[in-house]
DNA sequence: GCCAATTCCGAGTATTTTACTCAAGTATTC
DNA sequence: GAATACTTGAGTAAAATACTCGGAATTGGC
């Protein structure tokens, strides 16, 4: 597990995709517009995307991208997975070359750490940042003066999702 | 917050500090040797984490570094972000350039994911780390035939910790 | 059928980060 | 004063990041 600016782009571009997925496909050149980020690296990254079946393309005219499946399917841990290969950064990989079991130690518990930030990012799916996006839009317009009393079902604690 | 090989090295470093530390100084040289890290970029490393105040240095000879504090004070957040400094990675930053909010809905979004990842490993300090390689020590020790009878108070639940 | 939009694909590249080497200097203990 | 170990700084090779560029393939609309 690896958490890296290049997950975040990852990130930022499927919840782009997620916020517009039900116009139709939407095309890289709009996300890079909207978002900021290069074309060409856009096209690398769902490359990857693509390939881990986390979006399917259509091709032509009006094509683009969309999500493969739900949103609620989708986790962050598997975007930023898809786009950044894990590494080992250890010399011992099994090879039985650590002194009094040390090194092992410390380097399986990395690892169970690095696996307990996975499942964390694994509970959380492109649907709750959707929805938690919804709140911050509500939020924004009631600070626009636009002051709506009727947030009932959509009113969910942030604290809770994240 | 990012999450690298780098962090990994500095937490692996302050952890095998952790389990020296009651035998005075320990050296870079001693971590190097166990941790298999090269001496120079333990020597980078431990330059941050002395300027965060995470560890002291103790010069001559049977010098080397102290936790600075207990092991119940420091955390892994605190050592990640010592040695890996913050980025933005997004172009607005605060400067109002974004349409609609948009850029600044999922900006924000991350910022609030990547703070939550940063809970989770503050609430990790080197005690509870030393206190779970304790376990795997006994653990190891019973593989090899020594079995004690007395971790009952050492015996914490690693899902608990973790 | 042609054209334009768009994905695909590969090569190349500048910048940054990583991980390390080397060398000299400083403080401390024995 | 010599050995130990931190301290500092310069430099560097390899990798990752974040692109750029050029072109090819696909397809909808005219």
């Amino acid at each position: 597990m690896r958490l890296t600016t290049k997950g975040r782009y990852a990130v930022t571009a499927m919840l782009d995709l997620a916020l517009h997925c039900d116009e139709g496909p939407v095309s890289l050149a709009d996300i890079s517009a909207r978002q900021g980020i290069s074309l060409s690296y856009l096209e690398q990254l769902f490359a990857r995307l693509r390939y881990f079946k986390l979006v399917k393309s259509v091709r032509g005219p009006g094509g683009g991208y969309r999500l493969m499946g739900s949103t609620t399917d989708i986790s962050i841990a598997q975007v930023v997975d898809a786009v950044s290969e894990s590494l080992d950064a250890t010399r011992c990989e099994g090879k039985g070359n650590c002194h009094e079991g040390e090194v092992c130690l410390t380097h399986h518990l990395w690892e169970d750490l690095s696996a307990q930030i996975h499942q964390f990012l694994s509970d959380i799916t492109l649907a709750d940042l959707v929805a938690r996006n919804d709140i911050q839009s509500v939020r924004k317009r009631q600070d626009l003066r636009v002051v709506s009393s009727h947030n009932d079902e959509t009113h969910i604690a942030i604290s809770e999702i994240l």
